[in-house]
RNA sequence: GGGCGCUUAGCUCAGUUGGUUAGAGCAGCUGAUUUACACUCAGCAGGUCGGGGGUUCGAGUCCCUCAGCGCCCACCA
């Protein structure tokens, strides 16, 4: 036998079943570490694999299970085929979403300026009103409730039977990966891949925080156009604008035009007045204003939506930036050098009745004083329009100018999208997601948020005598010294009580966005700075739903090309999203998200991943309990056939292809081969779902057709070399598709494995061709003909509404000679599944089979 | 506006490089029944392959076009 494991005595249980099988299974392989990864090994042995770090934010949901069982089936099919599989599970519990759920979960809320309260417990009920902590404390929870979210997922992931190492466990917050994390960065800032400037930035203001070009996200809003009047400079009348964002017009530095447009073409150069604030505003010429919305002319302003922020940048404009970190308008003086109002006096009046109040209090308080002033042209207009929102947030993105520390892509598109082409995608039309993306980037990576959960900046800053933070003059840690936290930490040559002080040093506030860490995935899973990394650096393949193409996928990709100028992953499955039953996509909002665990506990751990592999790589699939239960079904039917097929079969006899002799049989493991090689090549294309399919329906075929063929033949009845090829012929095929099923249907697979074997089915090998002898030529030239005389005498049966068991008088076929000459082959055995007297074959040009019934 | 995918039986989907009469499962219907398995077995019925055009001896499959659905990207004032 080829199989790792030695076939012994079988020890086949009376009353099979499915129920439980997660558990022991799950127990066993761990104490066998059956999945452990073998570090005395070399790189061309490794198949390495690198999953996503699921968020840690309550629970996992159903697409986790989906897309990593897809995952998973490809893992288990290169370990049987000998690979030395490396496959890590790491947790992503740093970010917003684990902070969002540590602030409801427990009631609190982080603010930076409080000391930390050692004896501090949380509220036994959380309330509305959050109480307020300190970072200190703040992220003392997120641990306490990470390390228990943790827990859940990893039992969730073994009752599933994802065959990971958990010795290789990691998370993205554990020390070690933040130091990964930061030696990433210092890297990148050595290589002046990295930079920080206060830069307009995209601003989440529930959140705080910033927020980058891969979390937007454009959600359909009402808003109202207004067309507003600027007086022109030389007395010559007004020109209209159209807004929907009037509350903007005080942060106005310029009206713009597209260069052809001759309505405006005689006014570049020239200036306006702007309504209200009466502040001198030039107007301009840019090929991004288009003619043909509103009236053609718009104004600029700092800034109003990523348009401005560009026109600003090429146009050189000023900056006349209003709305603050909360949304809510900042102090300015219309009579000072920043804002140039004509009318400095109404214009800090007017300004002084928004100032502090929030976009919606402003618009309304502008556009009533653009309706008296005269300045409101004509009707309103009511819209629909797309705006940008973060992809968690409640309110629209504001643009807020702040220090962000910001990773260049832009200036390495070409080579992003060249690394995009390099990868091998599953499927492959995935492809076009990224280069769209890479394409479409128009901001350099932020990757600083202002947040308290995450992997710390390694900066310091020196504070000079007046006070003032140089942030051209980063300090930085040696390597050894990380992972450093610098609000705790001391640069060296500095002491603790110079911090923040003249003359001393600062720390840098933020952290890093989560996908600028899990977008070290491999470094981290890997262990980048020891022997592993070499041994699976770049992964084999990378598996992740095409939803995150833009954000992980494609930050791990850069973060290859800075760091290594190679790709991450040679391989990329990617799979799609799970639906609800009415084909709509699961969200919070609309309260349609399944939790796995009561599906898994009903149906159980193969069925659900009978489900999941059913959907093919990247489509889209409906949850479909109907699929389970015909997962659970031919669970419990390799069962029984197994336990049937064993009890045909002598104790530890082992037979081998020398002992088929019948060619029925022969034929039957020359259709096992075919099945073989197809299902070897679908594997290898990553087609998980034509694997499942192609097994399924050959077994069914066996049990229901070969295996009755053969019965009475295995018991020992007829001549003893026929019994021993049908038996030899059980015995092989019996194990093929035992392995051949091993990958999608773990923990069945072992069960009846188990019986008649020592080791572990996930390290058996996978079945080659080798085993099943020599091949006929023609694959079901004898079987196909014999099932089809079987179905003739089953279908007259049917008719006559007997039973299948009744006897046939007489069963004549008049068939082309190849076909009567499979039949002849064929004939003791179709006599006894058929349960026929007298079976007739002639030789004719037409196949002609006559079925009589005996009469009772 | 640009791009990608999908459209085959009531439902969910297979259909290899174009090749006999288009397949499977589920649901439906008709039966069988001390059986390895009722979480069973056998059988029946159900489709002008989204519409139109083209290439070809031959198209579900290739080309063009239209339509519907879904998604991705976009500088939406």
């Amino acid at each position: 036998m080829p199989d790792a494991s030695t076939a012994r005595a079988f020890h086949v249980p009376e009353k099979p079943t499915v129920d439980g099988l997660e558990g022991t299974w799950a127990e066993r392989w761990d104490a066998e570490s059956t999945y452990r990864f073998d570090r005395s090994t070399s790189r061309a042995e490794v198949y390495s694999i690198d999953t996503p770090p699921p968020t840690v934010s309550g629970e996992l949901h159903i697409g986790h299970v989906f897309s990593y069982t897809q995952g998973d089936v490809v893992a288990r099919f290169w370990r049987m085929r000998g690979k030395n599989v490396f496959y890590p599970m790491g947790w992503d519990d740093n970010g917003l979403p684990t902070e969002r759920r540590v602030e409801n979960y427990f009631g609190v809320r982080c603010d930076p300026a409080l000391p930390y309260d050692a004896g501090f417990t949380p509220p036994e009920k959380p309330s509305k009103d959050k109480v307020s902590i300190s970072r200190r404390n703040f992220v003392e929870l997120c641990h306490r409730l990470t390390a228990v979210d943790e827990e859940a997922f990893k039992h969730l992931w073994r009752y599933l039977g994802v065959s990971v190492d958990w010795t290789l466990e990691y998370t993205t917050i554990s020390p070690e990966a933040q130091a990964i994390s930061q030696r990433g960065f210092l890297n990148m800032l050595e290589r002046n891949d990295v930079y920080s400037s206060v830069a307009p930035t995209l601003w989440d203001i529930d959140f705080r925080t910033a927020v980058s070009q891969a979390e937007l996200e454009d959600r359909e809003r009402p808003g109202t156009y207004h067309r507003v009047a600027f007086t022109r400079s030389d007395g010559a009348g007004t020109i209209d604008i159209e807004t929907t964002r009037p509350e903007m017009l005080p942060s106005c530095v310029a009206l713009v035009a597209h260069p052809e447009d001759e309505r405006y073409r005689d006014l570049f150069g020239s200036t306006v007045v702007t309504p209200l604030f009466k502040v001198e505003v030039p107007v301009l010429a840019h090929e991004l204003a288009d003619p043909e919305k509103g009236s053609g002319i718009a104004m600029i302003c700092t800034f109003g939506d990523t348009t401005d922020v560009t026109w600003w940048r090429e146009l050189q404009l000023p900056t006349r930036a209003l709305i603050g970190r909360d949304g809510r308008y900042l102090p300015a003086d219309f009579s000072g050098s920043e804002f140039p109002s004509l009318e400095p006096d109404s214009a800090n009046e007017l300004y002084g009745r928004i100032e502090g109040g929030t976009v919606n209090q402003a618009r309304a308080t502008i556009v009533d004083a653009l309706r008296d002033s005269g300045e409101l042209i004509g009707d309103t207009r009511d819209i629909v329009h797309p705006v940008k929102f973060y992809e968690k947030g409640e309110r629209p993105l504001e643009i807020v100018t702040s220090r962000q520390w910001f990773v260049k892509t832009l200036e390495h598109r070409d080579e992003l999208l060249a690394r995009g082409e390099e990868l091998h995608w599953f499927p492959d039309y995935m492809k076009h997601r990224y280069r769209s993306w890479v394409e479409g980037l128009n901001l350099d990576w932020n990757i600083s948020r202002q947040r308290f959960f995450g992997v710390p900046f390694p900066v310091w800053y020196p504070v000079d005598d007046a006070g003032e933070i140089e942030f051209d003059h980063p300090l930085l840690p040696s390597l050894d010294q990380l992972p450093i936290d610098p609000s705790s930490h001391v640069p060296a040559g500095y002491e603790e009580s110079q911090r923040n002080q003249p003359g001393g040093f600062s720390g840098d506030p933020d952290v890093m966005d989560t996908w600028a860490t899990s977008s070290l995935s491999p470094e981290i899973a890997g262990h980048w700075g020891s022997e592993l990394f070499d041994l699976v650096y770049p992964m084999d393949l990378r598996l992740q739903a095409h939803e995150i193409i833009r954000t992980w996928l494609f930050s791990t990709v850069v973060r290859s090309h800075l760091e290594f100028h190679d790709v991450p992953f040679r391989n990329v499955l990617i799979s799609g999203w799970v639906l609800d039953p009415n084909r709509k996509k699961m969200s919070k909002s609309v309260g349609n998200v399944v939790t796995p665990m009561p599906l898994l506990e009903q149906h159980g751990a193969d069925a659900l991943r009978y489900w999941a592999t059913s959907g093919r790589p990247g489509t889209d699939t409906a949850i479909d309990e109907g699929q389970m239960k015909i997962g659970r079904r031919l669970s419990i039917k390799i069962l029984n056939a197994s336990k049937f097929v064993l009890g045909r079969l002598d104790g530890t006899e082992l037979l081998d292809p020398s002992d088929v002799t019948n060619p029925l049989d022969q034929d039957l493991l020359s259709l096992l081969g075919l099945l073989v090689t197809d299902t070897t090549k679908s594997f290898e294309h990553y087609d998980y779902a034509r694997v499942l399919e192609r097994t399924e329906s050959f077994f069914w075929s066996f049990c229901d057709n070969y295996v009755e063929l053969v019965k009475t033949r295995a018991y020992g009845e007829g001549e003893e070399t026929d019994t021993r090829s049908a038996r030899a012929t059980l015995q092989i095929a019996l194990s093929v598709l035992q392995r051949l099923f091993a990958p999608t249907l773990p923990f069945v697979s072992e069960e009846v494995w188990r019986w008649w074997h020592d080791g572990s089915v996930h390290q058996a090998s996978w079945p080659s061709l080798e085993e099943l002898g020599t091949l006929s030529e023609r694959p079901g030239s004898v079987y196909q003909p014999v099932c089809d005389a079987l179905e003739a005498v089953r279908r007259e049966k049917s008719t006559a509404k007997v039973s299948q068991r009744a006897a046939v008088a007489r069963l004549i076929v008049a068939a082309p000679e190849e076909i009567a000459t499979a039949l002849r082959a064929g004939a003791n055995d179709l006599r006894s599944a058929g349960n026929v007297t007298e079976l007739i074959i002639e030789d004719a040009n037409e196949l002609r089979i006559e079925v009589v019934l005996e009469t009772v």
